[in-house]
DNA sequence: AGGTACTGTGGGAGCGCTCCCACAAGTGAT
DNA sequence: ATCACTTGTGGGAGCGCTCCCACAGTACCT
């Protein structure tokens, strides 16, 4: 924490111009020091080197930014409110993972939340004056019009979780489908009979792969798929156990239930134990997400885990290549540029 | 979230410049115009405005810090790992307060967490290089170098919390004596006759002026401050258990205690349990912060509420202060530049 | 000896603003 | 009519960098 050179009281911090000077070389050189180009002499790096630490010289970064025409900033983009923010630990581990592949880098990264349309409009703004070299952007719906203002202003970004099947972003998700085949193959193991599932929100594109790991999970254990086991919540609470009432009402044979998401596993819990069911005896539960709801539970739920401190960091990777890359206008195609991480099934005793 | 303007596909942005000519005016009048100056005739004004809708100009804010010497951005600063951060409703009351009174200006709000070594060498480098105007700092320690350096850097900062009576950083703190007299009288109002205290880390100076606010509220209600029934904790729950014990072992008589934070009376709130004391029946318990532990709490805990978010929001009106005060190098000296906000006792039935 | 290539270096031009001085035009007192 | 302000405006200078062209020096061919 200390603050090396003799720069006075002054107030006034040294320049390119005053190393070089003090270097005894000039300024292009002194600026290729800095920037680590390979273009100088062994000799010549030490004399600059040592120059910048005499001066305690850091670099003005407005005037790189003004020169090069580059930011070294990336923005984290939220489109919720700070609230939904901090409730879920998704997006503190999303942080995590992106903050740990950052600190290789110079970035620096802004937390931006969008949740109101007068954080969008500040948002457009603030993008529109491009103050970032590329954009993170977490939990987007399908239908939020950002990924495009983003194409338009040719700001690189890269997207978690895809909006449809061919998502044109950049984007890293975690494998939904297997995730759910998983989740299923785990019930049917347990000797489950009537497994039913309750979805999320089907505008929500990893939740539809879930159940497309649910239905091929029993087909390819040879067993029909009875439409009437599915039905959509809405990934809360309440929406849980609604569907859980219903389900119960259509099916009072059921024993197995798989959610597509913890939140929604414990309103089921909540319906299943004022019905009388026991868990996992009478009825096996297993949730997604793997949060903390999961382990507090009683009893503690099984979940699928995606790895979402991986996740960030993947597509912090993905976006500095992004960035990179958009020196020569050639390499369009979506080669590489869609990213699929594991899912993994935690079992606990809920099932 | 539309983009105005008919900039092709060249993806250049419109300069400052090039809106003067197109507005037939000078240079000098846009930027004039831009910034709000009052020295624009209204007819030009509204030339200018035109213009600038026509063109979709959005100001280079590289080039706008580069010319004027300010980054429009302050930072908040956690010294803390990001899990606490993300764990305490402080931090995020906090936020939601700064963000509030943010959203009124063109201010930029970066969020730096500094909890290791390395996190804090980069924070050292990155307010060297003065990439922010002002520094937000919560949760300081006595000992923390931090604000050394920043006035080192000449860097404004606002601090939430005092470090001591004679905190020469601009600060926003809450009533701790207060909330600490708030507390024990109510514990007097209810009858109770031997009240014991579990003080937070008497490095932070709030604990103490909590103790304080004890002390006095028993003094004033004409009893004798017995310094058996104080006892410091550090703040966690382990030792608000091991305080507990302690006092339980010195005085077995005791009817109250009242707890320098939540997370403590938690930790005593068991030890109770264990030794067969009911609460509120045989011992009553207050805490301090008013965190989510509290609500939960069986039974809900009645707390002391410090007023986080307007806190957050006092914060950053005392750093613009700060910020604009900078011009004129006059006017030191420490008239408000220290505020103290009231907490507020929330009676719950733990007492 | 001349050519060709590469390495390392200096410094001009320019990024898009703000600041400020100069000055025209208008207003009112002398 | 003259002087002294005030108001609105134009544009030069300069903020501290990066980019790139020019060029000196060295090395290795013909």
């Amino acid at each position: 924490m200390v603050v090396h050179g003799a720069r006075g009281r002054s107030g006034r911090r040294p320049t390119l111009e005053e190393v070089a000077a003090r270097a005894g070389v000039g300024r292009g050189t002194v600026s290729r020091v800095i920037n680590g180009s390979p273009r100088v002499s062994e000799a010549t790096r030490a004399a600059v080197e040592a120059a910048v630490a005499e001066l305690g010289y850091v670099p003005n970064t407005a005037a790189r930014a003004l020169a090069a025409n580059r930011t070294d900033a990336i923005a984290l983009v939220v489109p919720e409110p700070e609230t939904r923010f901090f409730a879920e630990p998704y997006f503190s581990d999303m942080l995590k993972g992106v903050g740990a592949a950052l600190s290789d880098t110079e970035m620096q990264l802004l937390l931006i939340f969008a949740g109101s349309d007068r954080e969008r409009r500040r948002l457009a703004q603030y993008l529109a004056a491009h103050r970032v070299d590329g954009v993170l952007l977490v939990s987007v719906h399908a239908d939020d019009p950002l990924p495009d203002l983003l194409s338009q202003l040719e700001i690189p970004a890269v997207i978690s979780g895809r909006r449809s099947v061919d998502e044109t972003l950049p984007s890293v998700d975690s494998d939904n489908y297997g995730g759910g085949r998983a989740a299923v193959e785990h019930l049917l193991a347990r000797g489950c009979r009537t497994i039913t599932h309750i979805a999320g929100r089907l505008d929500v594109f990893g939740a539809q792969r879930r159940v497309d790991g649910y239905r091929d999970a029993l087909r390819d254990a040879g067993r029909e798929v009875d439409e009437e086991l599915i039905i959509t919540g809405d990934f809360t609470e309440e929406g849980g156990r609604r569907a859980m009432k219903e389900l119960l009402a259509r099916r009072p044979d059921l024993d197995a239930v798989f959610a597509g998401s913890d939140v929604m596993a414990a309103g089921a819990r909540q319906v299943l134990r004022e019905a009388g069911r026991r868990t996992p005896d009478d009825v096996a539960l297993v949730g997604y997400d793997d949060s903390a709801i999961a382990r507090h539970m009683d009893p503690p739920l099984t979940s699928v885990r995606q790895p979402i401190e991986d996740m960030g960091r993947a597509m912090l990777e993905l976006l500095l290549d992004e960035i990179a890359d958009r020196r020569p206008a050639v390499s369009r195609g979506l080669e590489k540029r869609q990213l699929v991480l594991p899912a993994m099934l935690v079992e606990r005793d809920s099932s």
